[in-house]
DNA sequence: TCATTTATTGATCATACGATCAACTATTCG
DNA sequence: CGAATAGTTGATCGTATGATCAATAAATGA
């Protein structure tokens, strides 16, 4: 049973309820993972049928992947808008380290601990996974980019050290998901690295976190 | 319905049962991962009621973890196996690697990316990862404190280097999964970073890859 | 206001899950 | 050889999944 005084039921355009199915599917999985998608699960949050749901998406598979994108690509809008007005590229830097390990963060960890396990039995999945990462690889190359230009890090090979960056990243937040470590730990681990890859001075990165 | 000609049902004794039950759930884990562990699945690879499984194991979860914990351990031996009789130090930091990132060992890094994901959820499963990562980290730390002690890599905080590999290969390993970046660039990705990270002059461990 | 369109429902199918337990039967022991 | 022991079955309960589709009812236009 739904709520018992349920409301009349509206009626809306495909395209209006359409968004709202991702945007059910996007609050659903930053709550409680991809594997928690399912027909039923957005079509209850949504007080509709289960079926209306699978009305307007193809498959779960794509549900699940288009899902996993959408929320991605958000967090790199807005990543970008707490890291990209740093007065230096350093700064940007500490920030993006910062950003990607806050504790608060760990919904988005979820989703892409899940992504690599679940993509093994999901293509699209899989192929969504991919083509994020090289978004965020390419904004994490930009700004490693930026940092060489005004002098303030130095590398030969910035599209290795921000492949080495999320490789970091990606692990340490998925550590987090079992509570291996603490997060200053984490943190350490990551900006002790980083200062080595970018022939920084010990400690430069690590005294900020 | 099973094979037709069923054989004629064999009874074992109590600890017989329960290791073949612990060794079909490896395998299975092994070629599936976590995710296909139920106790369906484990008693249609035995040629068994499912209610035996269930009268062996208290619950999916522990059993679950328990596998986990013993497929990781008994790599751990195999990997001490191939890697501890090399020369030096250094070589065994490299057979290290070269094991880690070996594309046949993706069944293992399946499993490792299912305790991540679906650690978040079952808490037994957390802690199996959580001390079987802390086994693999003593190995890696001792086998670098022996190349310290030999010369032949540089670093104040084996400890911390030690956790930066597990880091690059726990990622990479994952990136394999949905096939991001092909093994030759994840190989480039974790033996650079550890050069940088030993002191070691650039190349001397990414050429041997 | 009535007819047309179509968004939405709700039931259904086939399948899967963990867990439990009385009944059955292979084995062992007296 | 018969009885006690205990490993094993198979059915069952409650719940979950993706998918499909006829029927319904809300909105729209004539």
């Amino acid at each position: 049973m739904t709520t018992s005084t349920g409301e009349p039921r509206r009626r809306r355009r495909p395209d209006e309820r359409r968004e709202e199915v991702a945007q059910t599917a996007r609050d659903l999985a930053l709550g409680d993972g991809l594997a928690a998608l399912s027909l039923r699960s957005i079509a209850s949050s949504m007080n509709v049928a289960s079926g209306l749901v699978a009305h307007y998406e193809p498959s779960m598979e794509e549900l699940t992947a288009s899902t996993f994108r959408h929320v991605v690509a958000v967090e790199l809008t807005e990543v970008r808008a707490l890291v990209d007005d740093a007065p230096t590229g350093l700064d940007r830097l500490d920030r993006l380290v910062t950003t990607l390990l806050d504790p608060e963060r760990d919904a988005l960890s979820t989703i892409w601990a899940d992504a690599w396990s679940l993509g093994r039995r999901m293509p699209l999945l899989a192929r969504a996974a991919r083509e994020s990462m090289d978004s965020w690889h390419s904004y994490a190359r930009e700004i490693l980019l930026a940092a060489v230009a005004e002098g303030s890090v130095r590398t030969t090979e910035p599209d290795l050290v921000a492949l080495e960056l999320f490789a970091l990243v990606d692990s340490t937040t998925a550590y987090a998901l079992v509570s291996y470590r603490t997060p200053k730990e984490r943190n350490q681990l990551v900006r002790r690295a980083l200062e080595q890859a970018l022939g920084l001075e010990s400690g430069i990165l690590a005294r900020r976190a």
